[in-house]
DNA sequence: ATAGGAAATGAATTCCATTATCACTTGAAA
DNA sequence: TTTCAAGTGATAATGGAATTCATTTCCTAT
């Protein structure tokens, strides 16, 4: 069992939750495929293709608990779909779509942490997360 | 009719669309409103207790004309709705959300400029549009 | 070890916002 | 007027997500 795996069992039994079958299934798929984002059919989907038999309805509830415990982060493009991916401790990084392609290009944000903080003051807000998309159309699509 | 409306025209004639009487209706809502945050449900609903019967239908169909001409924007908070509010041509302003009694508060991003050009240089994307959200609790839902 | 019981699961069903369908209406242009 | 594309609205369909409930798993107390 990797240390990553360890390291998501601790959470889970910190917040009173067992790390069950369906559950460290669902986390492999997770962690095989890292800097993905993936919806709760794609999960499903790869389980199958390895021979496991998820419910579609526990995927979902696990995927509900991981965003809960902060293992995994809820992301909306501008599609009917939910994605999700791995909450990464160090880093927090944001989306830049494609309007044109779809495509997904990462950046993180360190420059807003002022105005984050600037935002706190000025309206006594608690921030706690926050969810910043750019759209447009990436290098390969305009000009 | 109030100049809002006769702007409003322009931008439709312009894009060679007519302004009808359904589409004149859910525009008068909208401007009854301004500032609020609303479904296309809550739209329908408003007009049925004006006496004003408008398919549900084309209410969705005039929401997402508005918004491919700028009218609009739809906003997606942290539920399953669509949201929708009239575009300010002045300025762009986005959303506190808190988690605790669901309160919108809205600020401006003035101060994001120059972070989104550093995006626009760094990646070669041409940002047409942003979304920035942030979570957590207000001043009376925390300490 | 065994029994009890709470937590978790999964197949099926339901929910619900949104979209598609299609016959009908409207209104501008010929 | 006639024509016909654009627009409308009742209804059905869609699809992602939530719920239900009987069953299974697995920890705990005896
Ligand atoms: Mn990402
Ligand atoms: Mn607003
Ligand atoms: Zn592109
Ligand atoms: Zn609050």
């Amino acid at each position: 069992m990797s240390s990553r795996i360890k390291e998501i069992e601790n959470k889970l039994v910190h917040a009173k939750f067992k790390l069950t079958t369906p559950r460290r299934l669902i986390m492999e798929i997770l962690l095989e495929n890292e800097g993905d984002h993936l919806t709760a059919e794609d999960i499903h989907n790869r389980l199958r293709e390895k021979g496991h038999q998820v419910g579609l309805a526990t995927v979902y509830r696990t995927l509900e608990l991981f965003c809960e415990l902060d293992i995994l982060s809820r992301l909306n493009f501008e599609d009917a779909s939910s994605y999700y991916e791995l909450e990464e401790q160090d880093q927090h990084h944001h989306h830049l779509i494609c309007l044109s392609c779809n495509k997904i290009i990462e950046f993180s944000d360190e420059l807003l942490e002022d105005f984050m903080e600037s935002i706190e003051k000025k309206y006594g807000f608690e921030v706690t997360d926050h969810k910043i998309k750019y759209l447009g159309y990436c290098s390969d699509c305009h000009d």
